[in-house]
DNA sequence: GCAAAAGTGTTCCTTTTACACCCATGC
DNA sequence: GCATGGGTGTAAAAGGAACACTTTTGC
């Protein structure tokens, strides 16, 4: 059986966000061509003896000197003509960072990563826009129904952060009070002593993600749904 | 740049629908080792100048004479070892069939692929029993939030049908009376004037699936959902 | 005291759930 | 007319949307 000449890459938008500056995501300039300049996402070649994850960890951490917390597979594309070189068919991820983890790579070209917001993007290299535009499609949904909105706020939290997350990515607005009684009510929260006191108003109560909690009660038929 | 020997191939879950027998999903006997002769999801190799859906429909016309009218990607598979004889990367796709368009390939071996009762399954090669776990429960999530059920149906159909289909899909009773009052008030059905008389009870009504009606409403914000 | 943001409660409306009854057909 | 399945209605409960007021802080 002849196998034709298909090459296997990864690709991953990483998305970051930030209460001042809203959703981000994470591009990189491509030294070489085609597109040589162009601004990407990060990606590359499987290795023969890893995982697809584990390829796109790598890539992350070679190209942008970062570490994902959560990462989820997108979609496969595969239209024979999206590699103007030869028959690249690619695996896209997306994958979610903490806001304190911002930083980026200093040993190299700090000029070669870079975070953009989500509504300032430059143009992309190859399909990357249109895997772009899946990608935040997919996070839209998925935030509605599984707790990974944490994994882009830090380990602490207050409500109106997550409040806040919510209306971004959704991009509308959510009557601040009904959002807090939905979402307390589920209960997989843990409210912490400490409050965040910044300047004016009542300070609000920091909260944690209680994991177990919500492994529990997900076993018992609980249904995430914001 | 060195591209490692990773081989890329097509897997396709096709699932089809009867009413006595409910869901079935379509399998091909292997004739060659690895797993010569146990039972497969029908798959192979992506020519060079083919597209992934194209690949899908191919190897299905050519394993078993069959046309899906709906297909949609699941999931890349890609664990470095899923294939005992080297690193093949699959990329999975789930079809649908109408009940009508059941047959199969007559014109070579018409032992080598046949339909199996979704609970009657027999021992899988490679990983697909996990693939077909992933797709199944993808059409159940699916089905609830997309008018995809209709694929499995014949083009009219009676509510009873309909009802029955979404019973078998997500394994539940529902209501028959509040099931039937909330799909019509979708407004997607043209109902026919033809009924279903087949002995005892009353006949009823056919319906059909209004897409120029749906896409239109979907256009002013109607969301589908059962 | 005043501004600002957090936290709590209440009302109304829509949707879901759980039912019971009537209707059209074959035999 | 009776058995069988199709079609319609209704009342109670739950959930969501809209909205107003109180509390705690900094200055």
């Amino acid at each position: 059986m002849a196998t034709p000449n298909i090459s296997l890459t990864v690709d991953a938008i990483v998305f970051g966000y930030e209460p001042k500056d809203g959703l981000a995501v994470l591009l990189v300039k491509r030294k070489y061509a085609p597109f040589k300049g162009r601004w990407a996402i990060p990606g590359g070649f499987v290795l023969e003896k890893e995982s697809l994850e584990e390829a796109v960890e790598r890539e992350l951490k070679e190209e942008a000197g970062i570490e994902v917390n959560y990462l989820e597979q997108l979609y496969t594309f595969g239209a024979p003509n999206r590699d103007p070189r030869s028959r690249i068919v690619t695996t896209a991820y997306y994958g979610l960072v903490r806001s304190s983890h911002f930083e980026l790579f200093a040993s190299t070209d700090a000029e070669d990563a870079q975070w953009f917001a989500i509504n300032k993007l430059p143009k992309l290299a190859f399909d990357h826009q249109k895997i772009l535009t899946y990608g935040l499609e997919r996070l839209q949904n998925k935030i509605a129904y599984q707790p990974i909105g944490f994994e882009l706020l830090d380990k602490k939290f207050t409500m109106d952060e997550v409040h806040n997350l919510y209306e971004t990515i959704y991009n509308r607005k959510l009557d601040r009070r009904n959002f807090r009684k939905k979402f307390l009510k589920l209960d997989i929260l843990e409210e912490l002593e400490e409050r965040k006191s910044e300047g004016r108003g009542r300070p609000g109560s920091y909260y944690r993600f209680d994991k177990k909690k919500y492994d529990a009660l997900k076993n018992e038929g609980m249904v995430f749904e914001i």
